[in-house]
DNA sequence: GACTCGTTTCGACGTTTATCTAATTATCAA
DNA sequence: TTGATAATTAGATAAACGTCGAAACGAGTC
């Protein structure tokens, strides 16, 4: 849990997951929204893999990343449970269907 | 809001956050809770109180720390609706309407 | 093979964090 | 006023962080 709340303390992290949610993006595709160096959103990429927020795969050249909705819903869940809130995915678009794949 | 995932990002703090929900407390029988010196719990509550999730009152030789929810819920809500979530307080009744202004 | 492209890894640097002990401030009680 | 108690501040240190440029790696292409 902690790992997951200290990848959200990012902004950067934060738009990167964000940009996710509308589908899998390759490292380089990401990192054209960003005013930083292609080293440090691969640092961030890492941070967000090794918190579970995300999956990468190789192809070819290039290396697709891939939100894991279900992980971030998960910690939040447990936390928000913490102060008797329930979190619910309001019944809307889940784009590029990846909703509660579990693939880990 | 990266200021308070940054102080949810410590397991302390979020445990301290969680004894406040049961009411109001000292800094001392705070830090009852914990194997840190005194001077560490009180950096702790200096980031709590700078995130403005919990805000601090003195009285006489002490100092007692109350739970802002709403600070809390706030920042969640802003988050979760970025993934078409919807968070909703169980029963709580938020306090005073105040939206403690922070950003960054 | 050699070359290019997309990405990650490798130092390096300055900043921030968590932690400690010791010192300080503020309050109350004899 | 002296002493005890509650909490914060000061100063130190080691680790982690965010960032960069440069080097290295892996997969295609020539």
């Amino acid at each position: 849990m902690s790992t997951v709340f200290k990848a959200l303390s990012d902004p950067t992290r934060r738009k990167v997951l964000e940009l996710l949610r509308k589908g899998p993006h390759s490292a380089g595709e990401l990192a054209e929204h960003f005013a930083v160096s292609k080293a440090t959103m691969s640092s961030h990429f890492a941070v967000l893999r090794e918190a579970g927020l995300v999956v990468s795969e190789k192809d070819g050249k290039q290396v697709i990343y891939h939100l894991r909705l279900s992980v971030l819903e998960d910690a939040l869940l447990d936390f928000t449970r913490l102060f008797g809130w329930s979190l619910a995915p309001s019944a809307e678009d889940s784009p590029k269907g990846e909703t509660h794949d579990e693939t880990r």
